[in-house]
DNA sequence: TTCAATCGTGTTAGCGGTAACATTAACGCC
DNA sequence: GGCGTTAATGTTACCGCTAACACGATTGAA
């Protein structure tokens, strides 16, 4: 079904002075540019010179009472709209901070987005966002599209990336472009490369998801993975549970869930799970041990008795279910706006250095978890 | 940690000839500009100007053969990058698709989100994003923002603007940008003053659900609404919905849920329905639908028995619960996709018409709703 | 052979702003 | 009254790129 939209054009009050007596002399060329008013209109209107509208539109203070009002009049009158990319071009800077995220269906990062919204909201900066998906490939020739805009901060997800793309970080940085990785947070790690981290360290939410199994009295335990290969930090939890479990003379084994819906992914590890004679397992995300523990209801299971659950994310689910899936609270949000914060505070600073921070996560004990 | 990145800067060989002669007078000001390589460096890299590079760029095919080598060479040693500002500010076109998305957090526009990057991947076009948190006065002054940039499309959410928004997007439409709303269909309704839509009508899906349920036998029949004030699209279901069973003789009614986390809202709800005695009811969405489900399940009010339910959304977490949650499918990565695809189809023809397209959605009968 | 068409590349003049410096007038101070 | 300051505004020269036009060298048809 098609449908043919009319064209209301509202036409937009032409400037009214002059526009006619010199331009008669142009032969030249056809006009370029859209026919949007331009600073000159607006200084036109307004008696002044354009260097005189750009000092009112930038530190309204700087010109007179006077010629403000003028202005003021002569700006809503022309309906102006200044033209960024002009702007920018002048002057070096640019008012836009482009963001690399893997996934925005996925509501982990989609609050992020929310975050770093909210966080540039007034500052006059806008975001520009693109997906991954979970790609390096894909990141690297993001990232090299989003550079061409002359962002003036970076924020790219998690500390993993292609060789070429590291290098592009890098030379940002050296150029004083504020560049941060979210969602993780390992300065001292090699992969990290000196970049500035704000999120929080996988390998201590996987370790401490052991420990919380292990004290609630578990011995044979189980990590299951995510299968989105490049979700690193889900195999970094993975790694460093896995690690803790058996530092604890505990048996551990790690599986990865199959592809496709996650709650279906989880629910097709119950039975394997319960082959291995697995206790208590943890698991990449909610979602997979929402389905593990549905199906586990479903097939009379026990949880936790059976079967103990622990999540990671919080995601609003888990909380819903019987038994309550225990989980793992991110900062989801809070990266996001920190993220946006210290790369505010960072822009037009000469020095593009945005101190790191760990931001705080929590184990939430709900029911699926006890002993 | 700080790793200085060894600074490649592959001393750009200074054009072979002159460069010294004169520059030598140049004394009146110092250099502006970031460091970063330009199209004359490559040109001079090359052995040609800049113009050239530019249609290499460009239209690789409109330059000769060795001439293409050589630019294609020169363009890997200098690392260049090219400015998009400045390449917008000639053209006067810019790459940039800017989308107004009321929130990003809820699943159902972060799929839409994802729809929209992946209609744009590869097309040279990137994702201006702006959340308006189903706020008019923010839309307003976000899509204001947005304009700065002379996006190349603009993607507005649903038909209900503020009129100073609605001027802004009929100026932009008659300047030549294609403006798309989206997750609404009702050309012919006054609000939608003409501007391309891209979704399907909530009017339509309010009747069918109410249909639905009353081809199921249900008489008896309530709308729970969302608390969210400019959720637009919801009311319109609900009115809808009330007007269906209405004119079907069935008794309805029609409520609020509370604020807050949508489970909740939901499961709170629970009570009311059993007090008014209804038998169905149809909600703003999956998650308060799942929230009543939930809460139903805990107190042993039987579902569908007792009370049918019936959501709007698809939300995976409907297929999961016991019973499955019936719902409504909408295209909602689709209409994203949709909205990609034809915003770079409008953008560079003359005219910025873009036909509305009415997309699919469908009733998914699963276990809540049966009589 | 000749002249028009085409190809490949160069030259010029901007796009719409801002930085740096210049200018003018009003002011303060000895 | 002369002179340095400051305030308010203007002038010039760009930012890095592309549109429009120019021009020489081929090419091809007449």
């Amino acid at each position: 079904m098609t449908v043919a939209d009319d064209s209301t054009a509202v036409s937009t009050a032409v400037s009214t002075a002059d526009s006619t007596a010199d331009s008669v002399a142009y032969t030249r060329r056809a006009r370029r540019g859209h026919g949007r008013a331009t600073m000159d209109d607006v200084a036109a209107a307004a008696g002044v010179t354009k260097i005189t509208v750009s000092r009112y539109l930038r530190e309204p203070g700087r010109v007179s009472p006077a010629t403000a009002e003028r202005i003021q009049s002569a700006l809503a009158s022309t309906g102006y709209l200044p033209n960024r990319q002009a702007g920018q071009l002048a002057s070096g800077t640019s008012r836009m901070v482009a963001a690399l995220i893997p996934n925005v269906g996925h509501s982990i990062f989609a609050e992020t987005i929310q975050g770093l919204t909210e966080g540039l909201d007034g500052s006059g900066h806008e975001l520009l966002l693109a997906v991954t998906g979970y790609s390096q490939e894909r990141e690297e020739s993001q990232l090299r599209a989003l550079l061409g805009w002359a962002p003036a901060a970076i924020i790219v997800t998690g500390r993993h990336h292609s060789d070429g793309c590291l290098a592009l970080l890098h030379q940002a940085k050296a150029a004083g472009t504020p560049v941060i990785e979210i969602w993780d947070y390992a300065p001292q790690h090699a992969a990290s490369q000196g970049l500035a981290q704000i999120g929080f360290s996988h390998e201590a939410v996987g370790r401490a998801m052991a420990q919380h199994l292990l004290a609630l009295g578990h011995r044979n335990l189980a990590y299951v993975d995510s299968s989105v290969a490049e979700d690193f930090r889900a195999h970094e939890r993975g790694i460093a549970f896995v690690a803790e479990c058996q530092s604890a003379g505990a048996r551990v084994v790690q599986l990865k869930a199959p592809m496709g819906d996650a709650f279906d992914a989880g629910r097709a590890m119950l039975q394997p799970l319960l082959n291995l004679n697995v206790g208590a397992a943890a698991f990449a995300n909610d979602h997979l041990a929402s389905g593990t523990l549905l199906q586990a209801r479903e097939q009379g299971v026990a949880v936790p008795g059976q079967l103990a659950l622990l999540g990671f994310g919080d995601f609003p689910i888990g909380r819903q279910l019987k038994p309550a899936l225990s989980t793992v609270k991110p900062p989801r949000e809070a990266i996001g706006r920190a993220a946006a914060v210290a790369a505010l505070a960072a822009i037009g600073r000469q020095d593009a250095n945005v101190a790191s921070e760990a931001l705080a996560w929590q184990i939430i004990p709900r029911e699926t978890g006890a002993a």
